[in-house]
DNA sequence: CCCTTCACG
DNA sequence: ACGTACGTGAAGGGT
């Protein structure tokens, strides 16, 4: 973590000459970590537009400083002030201090009963959002490393909430896209815009890649068309032909919410429930919530109990036969290890196997697929 | 102590 | 007309 320390000080020098232009950018010395003294600043001495208010004033958070960039250059100095200042409290500071000294590494809890769908959670420190983009967060992954003579290995599920979605709904189409290896994005662009793969653009592929996040979430139009920046109207269109061409999913959507309105929860491939008890509220937008959630909860829910089984085996399986190997952390789809040099290849391996095998033993009708990575370090490590 | 914001999957 | 994509944890501001 020593590395920590000289990034601290790197980034203090940038901040220190970001606030000087951001000062001279607004015309006055101001706390640009404070939302409120941001939006007197933007909204009533530069007169510029508000796009949407929150319970205590007008908003500034990312997507609103993105829109209002076209009108100003303060908004994405902000935005770039913003994206180091959090770095460096959250992280580059704080985690030098986290370190254990008898240890000298860190140490996180995982909790098994906070998060609703069955997901494990990580405090002091919350190991699973460490960085992971742009130069700065890059830096922060590099400051993770192994002893010597030692390797992480990082294993993580491809496309695990996708699948797991085929698997649930059954749908002809999905269910053919992972069985044969194909790239989901690619498949589900080429039927949202009734065009051959050829056809298809990065642009399109990518409006397809969030239009099935956006189905795993419980979509709406509206929230399609915020993250994608197309019209509602647009957005509508993409979400409708989704449905048209994987009907099972939709029939698997309303399916999950009637059930859950019935039971009053939801229910993962190993029966762990979630009560939803918005499903019965009178309030549209609290239903709308609750509907949401009993879309998502099988899904992600699932998603958890798969790699927890997985978690189980692999763990077992090093016990007996690579005892020097270790699992150090969990982050939702993803496992880390540590192990020694001459372990890797045979470590790579058992953890492939047992992951991917998870899947049939919970009887998924779709195969799962694991990708590695190996390093010195975090960075190196991921896939 | 709540709110806002933003880091991750 | 209104609010509107799922699940978390931590930091800083402000009351």
């Amino acid at each position: 973590m020593g590395a920590l320390q000289a990034l601290g000080k790197e980034l203090e020098r940038e901040l220190n000459r970001m606030m000087e232009t951001i000062a001279g950018l607004a015309g006055e010395a101001f706390n640009i970590n404070s939302p409120k003294q941001l939006a007197v600043v933007l909204f009533e001495k530069l007169k510029l537009k508000p796009i949407r208010k929150t319970k205590t004033g007008y908003s500034t958070d990312e997507d609103t400083l993105t829109q209002l960039a076209t009108q100003h250059d303060l908004p994405a100095q902000i935005l770039n002030y913003r994206s180091l200042s959090k770095l460096k409290s959250t992280y580059v500071d704080a985690l030098p201090e986290l370190v254990n000294p008898e240890t000298g590494r860190l140490h996180t809890s995982l909790n098994q009963t906070v998060a609703a769908t069955g997901r494990l959670s990580s405090t002091e420190p919350n190991l699973q959002n460490i960085p992971v983009k742009g130069e700065y967060g890059l830096r922060i992954r590099e400051a993770f490393i192994t002893p010597p003579g030692h390797a992480l290995i990082c294993a993580d599920y491809s496309q695990i909430e996708p699948r797991i979605l085929a698997h649930l709904s059954q749908d002809p189409k999905l269910l053919k896209v992972f069985e044969q290896g194909e790239d989901i994005h690619m498949a589900t662009a080429v039927e949202i815009f009734k065009l051959p793969a050829g056809q298809i653009t990065r642009e399109m592929r990518r409006a397809a890649k969030s239009v099935v996040f956006g189905i795993v979430y419980g979509i709406s139009p509206f929230g399609l068309s915020q993250n994608i920046g197309v019209s509602q109207a647009e957005a509508k269109q993409y979400i409708d032909t989704f449905f048209e061409r994987f009907g099972s999913v939709r029939a698997l959507m309303d399916q999950n919410i009637a059930e859950g309105k019935q039971k009053g929860f939801t229910t993962t491939i190993l029966g762990r429930r979630r009560p939803i008890p918005e499903l019965q509220s009178a309030d549209p937008t609290q239903r709308g919530f609750g509907e949401r959630m009993a879309v998502n909860s099988p899904i992600q829910g699932s998603a958890a109990d798969i790699i927890k089984v997985a978690m189980i085996a692999v763990s077992r399986r090093l016990q007996a036969e690579l005892p020097s190997t270790k699992m150090i952390l969990q982050v939702h789809d993803e496992l880390i290890f540590e192990t020694p040099e001459h372990d890797v290849e045979k470590a790579e391996r058992l953890v492939k196997a047992e992951m991917e095998a998870s899947g049939s033993r919970l009887g998924l009708s779709v195969p799962l697929k694991v990708d590695l990575g190996v390093g010195s370090n975090w960075r190196e490590a991921h896939p």
